[in-house]
This record gives structure tokens, C-alpha cells and sequence, in this order.
RNA sequence: GCCGGUGUGAUGGAAUAGGUAGACGUGCCGGACUCAAAAUCCGGUGGUAGCAAUACCGUACCGGUUCGACCCCGGUCACCGGCACCA
């Protein structure tokens, strides 16, 4: 009979569906493993061939565990309001609800096509009032914790989207979605305390197994510095504060700069000589898009400021100010001291302004450039600092300026807080009332989810207000704390509100008095295992562990950290090596694939492609292989065999004990590829000496989570017992993945130049003899000394020679 | 510019407590089967020289440590990803 793989693969996944195979028990006695894969975006694309490579993998480990005894939870959901969505309501004019349900059904249906183990009854829809409800609540809890605020601030405006951004949104000065134009934009928003979080974020990323690149990529983005800050007199009376890392270069410090922004300068409009001057450079600065002010970083501008100076707080000297825009108002204090000689940037603007550069750290030559060494150099120039390395400078000055009351340590981030509201139709509301006499109040828990209302038209208002805001029979409100009349507010939450905490609603899809059960929080967090893209591996995280560590602190969740381990595969490219996308027509359909090779050789395609964490370019020809391998295993198994389960043929148990080790350990470590290969090489082996019943019932079992539905007809065929989704993971013998006869490569001056076979564990004088035994190596030797023998048991004999 | 990663046959990629480089797959070459082709099965396949045994060269490049280096160290180049005036 053929491996008709279609009919096959039909009749499996109804049966896993029917016997509800995959489901996962909240009240065992069972380990628990809860493997997460990212939830798509049920675009109106469907399923691309990227989302196969994590979902596999992890359903591999899934499939692995089960079958190591563990009760195994692994779900699928849909991440489901965003605007691709939102935009081809307003273009077909249906309403998105519509839109997401039909692609979630798409996306359900060739999901199952593939064969994956998901757990289908705790499927969850973040665009679903029983799941966004509990969004909002989280919303509230920050709010009455202080954690979300309104704060009127300059943001990113898409010019075509018409909507604000978040920072990391803007991709180059564009917009990430549509690459239209983004410009500065003052607007109240609605913001998260992220950064009262910076430092857990940070420090507790010691407590978990995340992927090396993402922790770095973390770090970065948090950007913890530690340094002072110092306050200087100026000759207008207010004190001009800055932060510095470098309070040890203090005596160097010949000039200030302050961010175009900053407030003093308000405080200092009758004093300013050229004050117009000053407000010319401001106005040009505010023109500019954030994108526009790094895109000059290479020249530096500036206005000096006449008419006010400020006082070097250890030299008592005179230094000018300057306003550039190369001092962030959103970083620090918005001002910094600015020490040409140790800082790059202050180098350059202090040549361009031909300012006085004075060396405080000896080691370099400022003249040249500035000396930024932190490890070598030796303080000059600094009066009582003069003669300490800068690290004890550091401490000393700090200690100093704090005596003084002139400064303090300090500790800065460049992690933002969040821009937390939208101007779209298609997320979740936010829950909130403005009362005049109250200000903002949370909609009461008894009212929640505060439903989305039907609108008539979803695109933003000119004024970049939501569609929302045209509600006005919505906005109308009674505020719930004093009961006077009140308004919605009309913004929504971002894209990633419902991915924040969606694996604890897994735990625990349908409860309705709670985000989740605190039993099954209890018994099911954290994650084990979460595969997903680098591109989520920042700010998902980010986002999603500050959430979690929020539910932490006011006790909903019982772990700091919601994920353990956190692994990241690579893209799948074209066949030309390049990104698939719809423009260049170099997609591939994962329906193609499975209609013409079938799921199995599908999955076992896109995990041996290459390196699970690299960028992977598809290659139809190695398609064809794959399909190859499963025709040679369906010939191999498909007549039953005579004999027991577990009896391995003594020609084949030690290939087989090798497959099972290789396998097992190469599932753990996401060396996919390999393991497919030791598989195959598994097979090969059987080619040569015909497998025993036992030998197959090996190779199905490991082949199972890779190939789930051919391993299963095979097993039927074979009558072995149950499900092979079902069966125990074999163990192996470590003893006999090892032969009787080992072969030694025999080296001469290092270089090998013959292998001998000589017992396992075999003495050096035992090898020796027979390395010498051999012609080649005789002829070598002869006429020669030995003058040293490495010798490495099981490995290598080397024999030096004079 | 800073941070991180990668560089191995025609090709996707294996192999790192330093110990037989190229597993497995693709492609290609040859053979069997076939009227023929496809499919399948068997064999070969890093380069140079040689009829051959064999020798020499080979993991981006230059150098070092070592009995021995794809692996460790110093330097260079190329590509990929992230951040980007963060004081």
C-alpha cells in the first residue's frame, strides 16, 4: 500500500479531536508543563509559512513531554484587535468583529491541518468582552495603584495612520506599519510607570533561561546607568541641575548644555540678551521629527546663552551655557555638564564652539580627541581628586557634592514610560470617565468589560480623536463616584494590552469571577518553556513581565517572573534568499506544501532546514527530501512484524539506543535538525539490517512528535498498543550507544595518519602495540625514536617521534 | 559609532571540557530495475597531483599558544541583527 499521507493525516487529527487527546487536566497529580507558542494575528492572509517553524517546535517539546508523563498544557489563542484589521473594515466597510471571527475560523482550520497538539478547548480571542474584560481590570488595578496616569506630551504622530505611536513603532522616523511620515505631537495620553519597574526588569533577568541575545537586547533597552547628580549655581539665581556618569571629571567641566525644552529657560526669558536668537533655535528644534534631530547628529548646533552663565560648583569658575539639541529634554534633567576632554560629543561641540578642553583624566591627548577610558587613566587637574584612579574619584566627589548638598548618586534608565492609548476603533476601551469635579475614575468592576459600541465609520477623526469620540450617546456618561454628568474617554489600549497576560488566561479560559483561578495560576505558572520571534523578544517581554510582576505585587499571580525559559527561532526566507512578502511573490502556502507532500513532511521540512535560531532560506528540493525519508519509513513498517515491542534486533539496539539519546537530547536543546538527521540516520540503518518489531516501535515512537500522523498509522498497522502520541518516551543505555570496538585515530607528530580497532577502554600499551602493529605507522616510526605518547582512551594515540 | 551574532564542500547545514572536519539532506556522477522515463534500490562525491599505494593543501584572512586548533588568544575583513547624541 502507498502512504497516502492526506487520508492519513484526516483520519488522525479527527481522531485526536474526537478523543480530545490533547487536552490538559487542571486537577492532577501529574507534573505539570505549560509549553507557550506565541499567539498569531489572525491576518486576512492566513496562516504563512513562519508560523510553522515555532509552532512545530514547540509542539514537538509538547508531544515530548506527554509522552515523558507530564500533564501538558499547550494552547493557541488569537491575538486578535489590531489595525490590519481595523483598516480592511473601514475599506470593505464590515465591521472588524466580522472580519476577525472569518480569519480565526481560516486560521483554526489550517492550524489543525498541520497536526499540532494544541489544547482546542482553551482557544481564547483577545477581541472577545470575556477576555478583554479582564484587560481592563488589569488597567484599573495600575490605575488605582498609580501606575497609569494622563500626561500631556509630545508624541509620535503617523501623518496617514492619523494615530500616536509608541516609540518603538517608529521604525527610522517612519511608521512601522504603513511608512508614512511621523511627526512630534503634543497630546495627552495615557501612560504606564514602566520605569518604576526598570530595575526588576532588569535585575531579575538573572532568575531565568532567556535566549543570550534577548537578555542583551533588554538590558540595552533599559539602560541602566548609575552616576550623580549635581546642582550649579548660575548667575540668574536658579540652580541648573544635571546628571552625569562621569562625576569624577567635575573639575573639567568648561561649559553647559541644555536641552532646547528645558523649563529654566521660561525663568530666564528677561534675562536672555539674545533672546530671540534662543527662541529661533527652539522653534526650529520643535519642527523637527525625532528622526530628523539624530539625523544631524553628526553636526552639532547650538545658541549660546548671554545674559546668564553658571558657576562650576569645585572650581568656583564662570562657564556659558549653551541650548542644543543634542541634550534630550527626556533623558536625565534635560541638562548635562559638559566635559570635553572625557566625552566625545562634548569634544566635538567644544571644538565647533571653541571652548576650552581641559584634561582631568591623564592617560590620553585631549587635543586630539576626548579621552574616554574609565580603567587606566589617573585624575589631574582636579584639586582634592588629584592622583585617585576615576573609580575612587567617583566615590569621592559623590561623597563631596553630597556634604555639600550640592548633588547625590543617582541611578538613570533610558526606558520610557508607556504610551498607553490609541486613537482606533478595533482594541480595547479604556475604562475610564472623566468627571469634572473628580477627574478621571475607573468604570466600576460591576461594569466591566465596557463593551466596544458599534460605530458608524472607524477611521480617526481629523482632530486624531477615535472613532469613539463621535459616540457622543456613548461618551455621555454619569461619573460613578459623585454621579454627575461625565464622559468616556475615547482611546484605546495598544496591541500589546491583550498580549500581556494572555498565558494566565490559558490557565483557566472560561472563569468568569477572574482573570484565571488562583488554583490554576497556583498549579500551572509559570511557563516552562515560550518560543517566539527575536522581534518579540524586547518589548513583548518587556511589557509582559512588568504586567506580571504588577499582578505579582498585588497577589494575583503567584511567581515574579511569568516565563522560565525563553528560546527564539529564525526567519524563513524565500527560495532567492530573501524575505518572503507578498510584493516580491516569493510566498510559500503552507496549504501547497501539505496538499502536494502532506503535514508531516511539512513539519519535518521546516525543523530540518537549518539551525532552529537562524534565518533559514526554504528550498523546495529538500522539501522532496523529506517526503523522501517518510516513503522510506512507510515501506520500512507498513506489513506487520512478528515480534515484541521493546526487543531490539541485536544488528540494529545499538543504533537504536544512539537514536534515542541523539533525539531526546537534541529536543532539548532545539537542535531540531539534528535529531531529524539522527532519525533518518536510524532508518538508514534498518535499510541495511532488517529492523525487528521492536526496532520500529523504537523509530515510531521518536519519530512521533516530529511526524505525528504517519507515526500513528503505522503504529495501527503494527497493532502496537494505544496511541503513539500516547506511548512512554523510550529510555536508552548509555553502554550500548557504545560499540565493543573502538577505532583510534592514530597521529604521528599530530598530524592522523591511520585508525586501529582495539577494545573499548583499551590501556595505552595495549593501543600503542597496535598502532604500531600497522604498516603505515610502522614504516613511519622505524629508524625513529618515541620520544612522548599522548594517548586519549577510546579517542586518540599520538606519537611524537624524533 | 556602540552592543550582539555569523563566516565550514556545488548547496542547506553537522562536528566545540581542543582530539579522525564535512553527520544528515539536496544536487551531481555511475550502476541495477525498465522498451524507455519517472519512482525505487545500490555505490561514489572537499581540492590538487598520481594508473595506484599515497602525498600535499583545506573550516573568511594574517599571526600566536599547543603533541594536536573550525574550537582558545591577538589583529584584519565581510555579512546579518539590535540600539542610536541616553550625558
Amino acid at each position: 500500500m502507498k502512504y497516502e499521507f492526506t487520508r492519513i493525516e484526516k483520519k488522525w487529527q479527527k481522531n485526536w479531536e474526537e478523543t480530545k487527546s490533547f487536552a490538559a487536566v487542571n486537577d492532577s497529580d501529574k507534573p505539570k508543563f505549560y509549553a507557550l507558542v506565541e499567539f498569531p494575528y489572525p491576518s486576512g492572509d492566513g496562516l504563512h509559512v513562519g508560523h510553522p517553524r515555532p509552532y512545530t517546535a514547540m509542539d514537538i517539546v509538547a508531544r515530548k513531554r506527554r509522552m515523558q508523563g507530564y500533564n501538558t498544557l499547550f494552547p493557541i489563542g488569537f491575538d486578535a484587535f489590531g489595525l490590519p484589521t481595523e483598516n480592511f473594515a473601514i475599506k470593505n466597510k464590515v465591521h472588524p468583529a466580522v472580519v476577525t471571527k472569518k480569519n480565526i475560523a481560516t486560521f483554526t482550520s489550517q492550524l489543525k491541518m498541520l497536526g499540532y497538539s494544541f489544547d482546542w478547548d482553551r482557544v481564547i480571542d483577545t477581541s472577545s468582552p470575556e477576555y478583554y474584560k479582564w484587560t481592563q481590570w488589569i488597567f484599573i488595578k495600575m490605575f488605582e495603584r498609580g501606575l497609569a496616569y494622563k500626561a500631556s506630551m509630545p508624541v509620535n504622530w503617523c501623518t496617514s495612520c492619523k494615530c500616536v505611536l509608541a516609540n518603538e513603532e517608529v521604525v527610522n522616523g517612519v511608521c512601522e506599519r504603513c511608512g508614512s511620515e511621523v511627526v512630534r505631537r503634543e497630546k495627552s495620553q495615557w501612560m504606564l510607570r514602566i520605569t518604576d519597574y526598570a530595575d526588576r526588569l532588569l535585575d531579575d533577568l538573572d532568575d531565568v533561561d532567556f535566549i543570550e541575545r534577548g537578555r542583551v537586547q533588554t538590558k540595552n533597552w533599559i539602560g541602566r546607568s548609575y552616576g550623580a547628580e549635581v546642582d550649579f549655581t548660575t548667575t540668574a539665581g536658579e540652580s541648573l541641575r544635571v546628571f552625569t556618569t562621569r562625576p569624577d571629571t567635575l573639575f573639567g567641566a568648561t561649559y553647559m548644555v541644555i536641552s532646547p525644552e528645558h523649563e529654566l529657560l521660561k525663568a530666564w526669558t528677561d534675562k536672555l540678551e539674545n533672546l530671540s536668537e534662543v527662541q529661533a533655535y527652539q522653534a526650529a528644534a520643535a519642527r523637527k521629527s525625532d528622526f530628523e534631530r539624530t539625523e544631524m547628529a553628526k553636526d552639532k548646533t547650538g545658541v549660546r546663552l548671554k545674559g546668564v552663565a553658571a558657576l562650576n560648583p569645585v572650581t568656583g569658575g564662570e562657564i556659558p551655557i549653551f541650548i542644543s539639541d543634542y541634550v534630550l529634554a527626556t533623558y536625565g534633567t534635560g541638562a548635562i555638564m559638559a566635559v570635553p576632554g572625557h566625552d566625545t560629543r562634548d569634544w566635538e561641540f567644544a571644538k565647533k564652539f571653541e571652548l576650552p578642553i581641559v584634561e582631568v583624566v591623564q592617560g590620553g591627548d585631549v587635543t586630539l580627541e576626548a579621552f574616554t577610558d574609565c580603567d587606566t587613566g589617573v585624575m589631574v587637574n582636579s584639586g582634592f581628586l588629584n592622583g585617585l584612579s576615576v573609580d575612587e574619584a567617583k566615590v569621592k566627589i559623590t561623597e563631596w557634592l553630597t556634604e555639600q548638598k550640592l548633588g547625590e548618586q543617582k541611578v538613570n534608565f533610558k526606558l520610557r514610560d508607556w504610551v498607553f492609548s490609541r486613537q482606533r476603533y478595533w482594541g480595547e476601551p479604556i475604562p475610564m470617565v472623566h468627571c469634572e469635579h473628580c477627574g478621571y475614575v475607573p468604570v466600576p468592576e460591576s461594569e466591566l468589560p465596557l463593551r466596544l459600541p458599534d460605530v458608524e465609520n472607524y477611521e480617526t477623526t481629523d482632530e486624531g480623536e477615535s472613532p469613539l469620540a463621535a459616540m457622543t450617546d456613548w461618551i455621555a456618561t454619569t461619573c460613578p463616584k459623585c454621579g454627575a454628568p461625565a464622559k468616556r474617554e475615547t482611546d484605546t489600549m495598544p496591541n500589546w494590552a491583550g498580549s500581556n497576560w494572555y498565558y494566565l488566561r490559558y490557565t483557566d479560559p472560561k472563569n468568569t469571577d477572574a482573570l484565571a483561578s488562583r488554583d490554576a495560576l497556583d498549579y500551572w505558572t509559570p511557563v516552562d518553556w515560550y518560543n517566539g520571534g527575536m522581534e518579540h523578544t524586547t518589548l513583548h517581554f518587556l511589557y509582559s513581565r512588568f504586567c506580571h510582576k504588577f499582578l505579582y505585587d498585588i497577589g494575583v499571580v503567584p511567581t515574579a517572573e511569568p516565563y522560565k525559559k525563553r528560546t527564539s527561532h529564525g526567519m524563513i526566507l524565500a527560495e532567492d534568499g530573501q524575505k518572503m512578502s507578498k510584493s516580491r511573490g516569493n510566498v510559500i502556502n503552507p496549504n501547497d506544501i501539505v496538499d502536494e507532500f502532506g503535514a508531516d513532511t511539512l513539519r519535518l521540512y521546516i525543523m530540518f532546514i537549518g539551525d532552529f535560531e537562524k534565518a533559514a532560506p526554504w528550498s523546495s528540493n529538500a522539501v522532496k527530501g523529506c517526503k523522501r525519508f517518510l516513503d522510506r519509513v512507510w515501506n520500512l513498517a507498513e506489513k506487520p512484524l512478528q515480534g515484541k515491542e521493546f526487543e531490539y534486533s541485536a544488528a540494529n539496539e545499538k543504533a537504536v539506543h544512539v537514536a534515542i539519546k541523539k533525539v531526546s537530547e537534541d529536543i532539548e536543546n532545539v537542535k531540531f535538525n539534528t535529531a531529524i538527521a539522527a532519525l533518518m540516520t536510524l532508518t538508514n540503518a534498518f535499510y541495511e539490517n532488517p529492523p525487528s518489531r521492536g526496532d520500529i516501535h523504537a523509530l515510531l515512537s521518536l519519530l512521533s512528535p516530529f511526524a505525528p500522523h504517519i507515526a500513528e498509522e503505522l503504529w495501527e498497522l503494527q497493532g502496537f498498543k494505544g496511541l503513539a502520541s500516547q506511548a512512554k518516551w523510550l529510555d536508552y543505555d548509555e553502554r550500548k550507544t557504545l560499540d565493543d570496538v573502538r577505532e583510534i585515530a592514530v597521529q604521528v607528530g599530530g598530524k592522523l595518519k591511520a585508525t586501529v580497532f582495539v577494545p573499548q577502554d583499551s590501556e595505552q600499551d595495549v593501543t600503542q602495540a597496535a598502532a604500531l602493529a600497522n604498516d603505515k605507522i610502522a614504516r613511519l616510526v622505524e629508524g625513529h625514536e618515541i620520544v612522548r605518547v599522548i594517548y586519549i582512551k577510546n579517542k586518540l594515540i599520538n606519537l611524537i617521534i624524533k
